[in-house]
DNA sequence: TTAATACATGAACAATTATTCATATATTAA
DNA sequence: TTAATATATGAATAATTGTTCATGTATTAA
């Protein structure tokens, strides 16, 4: 295992730093599931609407989520499977302190 | 896999938050290989050595590091391998985009 | 005992960021 | 067309955070 570049550094953190705060944690979470639409994870998760948008669109310009519209709906769900692989990692870590 | 608590949820953005910073990223990369004392961190990722002493303390108050004084210097290592495979879950998601 | 080295730490400052509030846009129902 | 619903977003504000600078403490060398 070689140095970490500058920039990948910079990635790295900036990867880690999406999952670094509780609202989009608790997103993440419901989202492990299955797909839902704004207002559910806003009621699932008891933030408010504007504050999960705000999030949402956090974690679809990092690509941790992608979505797709229905009607009025906007779907949002994981967008790969290492989203939920870096999570559990991290949910393991913190059941065995 | 039953809803995060809310203390769970912030526990684990905690968590994430440590990986969330470049320098923290880099010193966390180096301490991969072996332990180092901070004068040698400090010179291997060019980040003063105030900042990485500082850097060390959020490291080791989350417990991500551990360390031993030996005469002048202090030995940083990672706290356990999990740290390891978080770190290294979020480099394999950042080499795949 | 004095100087040098290694590390830690408080204060200050700048920058980033998460929420709220208000409002805009888009879609469907009436 | 009008009202209602779902979502998005800009501005403002408060809070958090990372670095630098200055300096403190501890250990070893001279």
């Amino acid at each position: 295992m070689e140095m970490l570049s500058e920039e990948k550094s910079i990635d790295l953190a900036e990867l880690f730093k999406i999952f670094g705060d509780s609202t989009r944690v608790k997103i993440i979470n419901v989202l492990l599931h299955k797909e839902l639409c704004v207002n559910d994870i806003s009621e699932l998760i008891n933030v408010s609407q504007s504050a999960v948008s705000h999030q949402l669109r956090i974690l679809k310009q990092s690509k941790l989520v992608k979505y797709r519209k229905d009607g009025q709906n906007t779907y949002y769900s994981l967008a790969d499977n290492h989203i939920e692989k870096i999570f559990m990692m991290g949910v393991e870590h913190i059941d065995e302190i």
